[in-house]
DNA sequence: CGGAATCCTCTTCGATACTG
DNA sequence: CAGTATCGAAGAGGATTCCG
């Protein structure tokens, strides 16, 4: 009954024996990206079961990595946030999702795609040299999903849930966000073709992704062809 | 008898469906810090098993992190070492070891310990306001491993083997080096002790240490009581 | 509906023994 | 020393059920 360890008196394997096994991460980056419900979770994590979600999050509340709270009626269902040293994960999910980005390819038909997922892809593809003087809170509505990007002092930070005053709103379906992160389409093109809508000045959608790395070496980033 | 895989289209899933399983970022760990044979696995891997780890090395080898090579007679024996793709994970590792020094804590009966270990340890203490000015090579033989420490510019570059031409060469068994690392025993100390030798200056040795991170909060990051 | 518990099958892990 | 073979134990996956 006694939980594996990898009985080393090694950093690494200390934080492995914490955070290492299967699905583990996954669902550190998914409290990362923002609370989450128990449903939220099994719909982001595609074959996880309920039982074993289940022990990953007694697991990690234990490890002091999340927190649960009741949300107050009429919602009354918990909730599942990030604790303070959860949040120094952050450094090694991101290392993961740059290392992993080479591996993306394109989407196959039976790999699921949740528009939060971008928020790191854009943290890893955002450009600091061209955003010079930009600061703008953009906000995004992907499918069901609300995402913001606030880009200030040559820093991007992209988070989930609706913007406060964004400076516009850009509407599209995963489909579409997915063609423009693979290069498939351009952003103005996009909008040109109906795919995308835009609610404030077009100039500063198209901005938008001029702050992140352009297709040529973008498409060598995710390891198209 | 396809490959487990999460299915996801996301770059930290595709990067642990490569990296995710247990071992694996050990065994890229131990590479990080210098090629290795099958039996230095074995010895810094308690409880690994053959099987299991000649499975990860070769999945290691397919997915072009590590390469093998025959030595040649008469040493005659396989050596593992780092691609170009696997050192792009040094980030990853780091950021573990990093979230997980503060889960050391003073080492148990049971736990293994490994010299090289300390390799990491050193590149996460360091102090670069305490280095300016310093360009020496330090040189370690803990037990029967040999390690060096490069300080340069304001950096520190810890790797396995000997140096060159080291400033100075210092000597110490594991539990010295133990009992110096979770800040039990001050370096100066040990030295008067006759637990460490020096070849060289002393004040070198203790200079070294005055690099890292001072005890009181160097105990406060292995969380020492 | 959110989440925990049960049962069953399958895969992976771990330890030992064995071979080149 | 470098692996392969074998087998019992543990963990994962999926369905279902139960409880609030």
């Amino acid at each position: 009954m006694s939980k594996r360890t990898y009985n080393m008196y090694c950093a690494i394997a200390k934080a492995l024996d914490v955070v290492g096994e299967r699905w583990t991460l996954l669902i550190v980056h998914e409290v990362l990206s923002g609370p989450k419900r128990f449903k939220d979770f099994l719909d982001h994590l595609p074959g996880i079961g309920t039982n074993l979600l289940s022990k990953r999050l007694k697991e990690l509340e234990q490890a002091d990595i999340i927190r649960h709270r009741k949300l107050p009626p009429p919602a009354s269902s918990e909730v599942y946030e990030i604790t303070e040293h959860g949040q120094g994960l952050e450094e090694v999910v991101l290392g993961l999702a740059r290392w992993g980005t080479p591996l993306l390819g394109l989407p196959k038909p039976d790999e699921l795609f949740c528009p939060v997922w971008a928020l790191y892809a854009m943290k890893d593809r955002f450009v600091p040299e061209n955003a010079k003087g930009i600061s703008k809170t953009y906000e995004f509505h992907i499918d069901d999903d609300i995402l913001q990007a606030r880009v200030e002092n040559q820093q991007i930070f992209p988070t989930q849930g609706a913007a406060w005053k964004p400076d516009v709103v850009i509407t599209m379906d995963s489909a579409t966000l997915l063609d423009i992160g693979t290069y498939q389409i351009e952003p103005m093109d996009a909008h040109q073709q109906g795919r995308v809508q835009v609610q404030g000045d077009v100039a500063d959608y198209d901005e938008f992704f001029q702050l992140l790395v352009d297709a040529e070496s973008g498409i060598e980033r995710i390891n198209l062809k």
